[in-house]
DNA sequence: TTGACGTACATACAGTATGTATGTAACCTG
DNA sequence: CAGGTTACATACATACTGTATGTACGTCAA
């Protein structure tokens, strides 16, 4: 069976142990690989070479290079959901959460690694439909809603929400994009997020 | 010689007409295909095959399949270019001349095809530095200078121009994909204008 | 006009990629 | 401890890219 997803939770036998540790490997070389060359730019040959097994055991576990892809895709999306929840936490004014989220949002995407997985090839490997889809199963959907309860709520001027989502969500990706290539990257993602706070505090009702 | 770019005027005579046909021809077909199905969607052989030639004719005009992919791209990007610059010659004050051209640009990028070539292969292509470059040749760059004019005539509040400028074309480009999937394209593009253009004119000084 | 040269391709070939089918050793289970 | 299953490795068929080479046609000077 060819999973993409973990495969919840192992017994405690040889094989499975086999099993955890080759596809963690594989699933490992291959973050770091497709996040330094991309998904065309690098072989699974090569992958599975550096992880010590053949192209077989990738089949085995994964559904081809693509599903691979996949696998990696998710496991940056679970750990920028995390960080952004964490920061998010930390403050109580929703306003404040807002703006947050989305500057831990924007300091994750600063690694060039993680930034080519998520926001170069994730849209072109998968399409931008299926590459939504993921973003909205960890950030985005919970994103959209915490918009829509702040209209609600009278916090912020009513909007489209998919649209205002759509919007500051692009507005984000395409702000990392350039604070991770500018000269001082740590500046330009100070400017981002100030500017960008100042744009979303204007959304608020007056 | 590879081209990439138009061999400016070429004479009149009869290898050359034939040259201009062909590339042409070649690169209407890339157009159609890669907008379909994508740059790796595609083989350079069912390109040519379509435009009736060989691989030869390919990799004698073009400097191989990215280098085709280029010239589709910057083809895509002139005929934006256009669009914009006329939608903003028809007003006259600056600030609705910012909102014009944004609107005129989302409703260009509705088109899937279009959409999928400039922005899904683009940066995946080309990475996103080089697809940058191409932009900023045609609409990033005039952009970011007329926002630094607005800047500076007090039209708009001070900003890090450069950080501005990739939010506001970050989130026209994710409007874009989000509108040209919607279930009723024309309202969502309605939408993603009026949003972006209440946030625009959210930046004006007060 | 003609013959030499350049242009615009076509064809052939080599290298590398992917997916699949099949083999096999280790493991687990009744 | 046999029989089936799991976790891979190996072998193979196919496809795509780039390059090297061949060739017919066009062009132009003598």
């Amino acid at each position: 069976m060819k999973e993409t997803k973990q495969p919840d939770i192992e017994t405690g036998n040889k094989q499975d142990e086999r099993s955890r540790r080759t596809s963690s490997r594989i699933l490992t070389e291959a973050r770091r690989l497709f996040a330094e060359y991309g998904f065309t730019g690098v072989s699974a040959e090569q992958i599975v070479a550096t992880a010590g097994v053949t192209r077989g055991a990738l089949y085995h576990h994964f559904d081809g290079k693509k599903g691979l892809f996949r696998a990696v895709l998710n496991q940056v999306q679970t750990e920028i959901e995390e960080r952004v929840k964490n920061a998010v936490a930390q403050v109580q004014d929703p306003m404040e959460m807002l703006i947050a989220g989305n500057n831990e949002f924007l300091a994750a995407c600063l690694d060039p690694g993680l930034q080519r997985i998520l926001l170069t090839e994730g849209p072109a490997v998968l399409g931008w439909e299926e590459w939504r889809a993921v973003d909205e199963d960890h950030v985005q959907g919970k994103y959209r809603a915490f918009l829509a309860k702040l209209m609600d709520n009278g916090v912020l001027r009513p909007f489209p929400v998919d649209a205002l989502a759509h919007i500051i969500s692009g507005a984000a990706n395409e702000a990392a994009f350039w604070a991770a290539r500018a000269e001082d990257p740590e500046t330009a993602l100070a400017q981002a997020q100030s500017t960008m706070a100042e744009m979303i505090r204007a959304l608020r009702s007056e």
